[in-house]
DNA sequence: ATCAGTGCAAACGATTTGCACCTCG
DNA sequence: CGAGGTGCAAATCGTTTGCACTGAT
């Protein structure tokens, strides 16, 4: 099975681009444009220097070239970016520590989503659940439990 | 049935809140600050201004006391408000026309969500689905047969 | 009269862009 | 060599905030 990280012909090679796929393909999370920024600079230590705006350059071509996926979460106005790793992907997010849960699979798999007249063609969707982390529930239910 | 549409006690009542509750009753579709801002000043016919700021922080008053509905699109960087109207509702966005097309139902009514452990609490979600109108399927596939 | 609500302009943070220079192919 | 990529700084866009003033209760 292909997975559909490998590089786009089209899509000319430099250090700075192959140092954030790097980046994200290490990521154990979805990172935003300065999560990126920062880890850039970490890891070239002062070799040389990357500026913002060739990251957003980069991230915008990633994207029309499907290497990345980018999101933005409820709350927050900052565009996160992840490796597209084929089968996509969802997650439960925590309201109170912000951690992201990935889902085991995607609910949409067994469902019908109906418009009026069923006239609506489906290309693609996203799902954003809210919640509370198993961490964050217990700490919640000790602190009613103290008093 | 009681909406939740009544005026929470707590929340001062001013002709530019007046204003924009009643610009969001009559709203087809969730609305951007921008176009709540020029929906006032249409509506006001230079009688008195409303500054955008004076928007915002309605908005965020109105979202505190869950008179409105905040959402952010894929795509798209500026948050959008509506009425909220009791029981949630989801849309199918096209991605040629950008209509909302409001779901039936909610597709989670019917679905399990699984994180790894199950160790989440759901507390709301959001879904977004992206695809094509019947208009814009019609004239997509009309071009192509124009050739 | 009091304190929340408002207008205005300035501040802000994320993202974009114009332009000169650099580098991959 | 030439097109496309990059760095830098300035511009833009949505949103927020400080402050003095106004208005609802």
């Amino acid at each position: 099975m292909k997975e559909r990280t490998d590089w786009p012909p089209e899509l000319k090679k430099t250090k700075q681009r192959e140092e954030i796929y790097r980046i994200l393909e290490l990521a154990e999370k979805p990172l935003s444009v300065n999560e990126i920024y920062v880890r850039i600079d970490r890891a070239l230590c002062q070799k040389y220097h990357v500026a913002v705006s060739t990251v957003y350059r980069i991230m915008f071509a990633f994207e029309k070239h499907h290497l990345v996926i980018k999101s933005t979460l409820m709350g927050d106005e900052t565009a996160l970016y992840e490796m597209n790793r084929g089968g996509h992907k969802h997650y439960a997010i925590c309201l109170k520590c912000h951690k992201l849960v990935p889902l085991e699979m995607c609910p949409f798999e067994k469902v019908q989503i109906q418009t009026k007249d069923n006239d609506f063609t489906i290309t693609s969707h996203k799902i954003e659940i809210y919640g509370y982390c198993k961490v964050c529930q217990n700490n919640l239910q000790k602190q009613g439990e103290d008093k």
